[in-house]
DNA sequence: ATGATTCGCGCAATCGATTGTGCATGCGTA
DNA sequence: TACGCATGCACAATCGATTGCGCGAATCAT
């Protein structure tokens, strides 16, 4: 041990083995080899530090080299398989690039979401991935401004690339499903199918909204000014909207098409108060997939966007350093009712 | 704009405000009254910061500071919903704050955590909760080396301040129930309630098998000794091990007691190969809750851990500034089959 | 044997913010 | 008038690591 109590620095390593401070940074942070220091001199240095616990001070290190090794990812909420299944795939591919991931969740408030990017901003991350943004355009206006690199996932942004799902094409596919389970929608709202969830601003709900209204209209004509239900994300409004919903229609509907999960859970929580047959001649399905929610009361058909691949893509500009918005679209995946995945947790496949 | 490219220092901020770096530092760090600088002179400067966008380098702050404003969590893996419920509260409090939280995933590799605390120090972070800690006792050698101060939460350590559910009294609540809902159990093992998931020597489990052989033993004397199934929390190997146990019985056994979510997630992969009546005959517990999976096709027990509290005493003892090794236990809560808690995301409650 | 390289390493500046200290003013008071 | 004190701010050191540059010694070439 230093004799004092405070964490030991490049100059106690450089006392104790008798080289300078710069000799032991070359020693330590692999540059020894382009600066020409002798290999047994960095035996010597790398046995002291570690017998000393030395760890590079990564705050010294940021500030010189302007960069921080950390990168950055803006989510909306931790608690949502979809998000943290971009979580294990975010961390994954940091660590497997000598990164320090930062995950991060703004509760889908877009001035928190800027407080954050703001945040990284000051602590000199390296590039930053925002997931659901709320508010993409004063997302890039910031990150140019600090020249902090940015990709969006999920939903895009129009000045920085963004990796999204192919929104409407898995949409197409759950109505599809949804309607092909439903006995032919009659005269009563109730033989209808219902969109519930999400908001229209967002690029997401807009586009599966655009899927579900093609089906469903190539089959019964012209949607119901109330067949499409974005409540938002809330569970609570959910839970609300599908009340509301069932009351009006005096039943569950015949088809239910719930966007998104924590809206899933809404719906759940009204749910519970119906009687167990109430769902027995509905079709139920989501997008976004979860293991529990997969094996419900009732069948459910899910969509599992393929977050591996969105992450992975999104990791593939940030290696190519392509940061011109592009957008890349990758085809979502329909799972039937009943069906588990076993997380490939963190693994990259 | 400043005339080069890069981001606005406080060198920048005073050339244009015609005040000094010191000056400028102590108008925006907020050290102003204390440093006697007048508010006309703060204005201007914070208006010239405002325009200019300028945001505090953390990394030179941090330097000079020797902290960072980084609080860290450490957890098993991001794909659960006990520990996302962790994250929503660990943010908010940090936020609350002034703190910028930082969650990571260990996916339980021992060495990984290790890294993790390790790369924590480099970056110089305020304190740490290590929730589920692997190897406690080296986490707190590292971190009292490196003078963090830290916490564990979920899975005590005996070097640092443990908050924990007091999973021996939710498991006696949730094997009573069970036992409850069961048929006296009789002289086939069928008959019996059977333990499944997490490892022996892990704190939380060791407690919860107590909790669970106590009530099996009260009622039908010694446990049989593959009553309990300690495999690991991975959901393929509880997928094998639920499936192996189901085929030596010749069907599934009167009581389950499923020992985490992930733990759930594996027997459920092998569930969705029985026939649906298959569970008709089995009262099913799982320690931890999950609001889907509290309305899968069968009736589900589940101990719902008081998340919230874990966080909010953990920060209580920061706070304190207690970091002497006293442990603290929260009750948890058993919950009905079928009950849907809409989460609090991130609110303190 | 001597000049030219190459080796191996140290010196000192630098990144951006914080902070102990000191120096002019201006004002009040005796 | 002159001394004392408060006011408002600037100077310069500091945190720990990186890096351009330079210098002495060893090796090589001629």
């Amino acid at each position: 041990m230093t004799t004092d109590n405070r964490k030991p620095t490049i100059f106690d390593i450089a006392r104790l083995s008798g080289a300078s401070p710069s000799t032991v940074s070359a020693a330590l942070s692999g540059a020894w080899k382009s600066r020409r220091i002798s290999e047994a001199t960095v035996q010597t240095i790398r046995r002291i530090a570690g017998e000393q616990g030395y760890s590079t001070n990564m705050q010294a290190r940021g500030l010189r080299l302007a960069r921080s090794g950390i990168v950055g990812m803006i989510i909306p909420e931790h608690d949502n398989r979809f998000f943290t299944a971009m979580s294990q795939s975010f961390e994954a591919h940091a660590r497997e690039r000598g990164l320090v991931p930062v995950i991060t969740s703004s509760l889908r408030d877009a001035s928190e979401e800027l407080r954050l990017v703001e945040t990284l901003i000051a602590y000199a991350a390296d590039f930053l991935f925002i997931a659901g943004a709320s508010d993409p355009e004063a997302i890039t206006q910031l990150c140019n401004a600090a020249r902090l690199r940015h990709i969006f996932v999920d939903l895009p942004g129009p000045g920085a690339p963004s990796v999204i799902s192919d929104n409407y094409a898995g949409s197409v596919d759950l109505t599809r499903t949804l309607m092909a389970g439903m006995p032919p929608p009659g005269a009563e709202a109730r033989s209808l199918p219902y969109f519930i969830g999400g908001v229209l601003s967002d690029h997401a709900t807009a586009r599966r909204i655009e899927g579900f209204r093609d089906v469903v209209t190539a089959q019964c004509g012209p949607l119901l000014p109330d067949q499409i239900i974005a409540c938002g994300y809330a569970p609570r409004h959910a839970m609300h909207a599908v009340a509301a919903l069932i009351d009006r229609l005096g039943g569950m509907p015949a088809g239910l098409y719930v966007n998104s999960l924590t809206v899933f859970e809404g719906v759940l929580g009204h749910f519970v108060h119906l009687p167990p047959d109430a769902f027995a001649d509905s079709v139920i399905g989501c997008y976004d997939y979860d293991p529990f929610a997969a094996y419900l009361q009732f069948p459910v058909h899910m969509v599992r966007q393929n977050s591996n691949e969105l992450i992975a893509r999104a990791y593939g500009l940030v290696d190519a350093d392509t940061f011109a918005p592009v957008r890349i679209e990758v085809v979502p995946e329909l799972i039937p009712p009943r069906t588990i995945y076993l997380g490939s947790r963190g693994e990259r496949r």
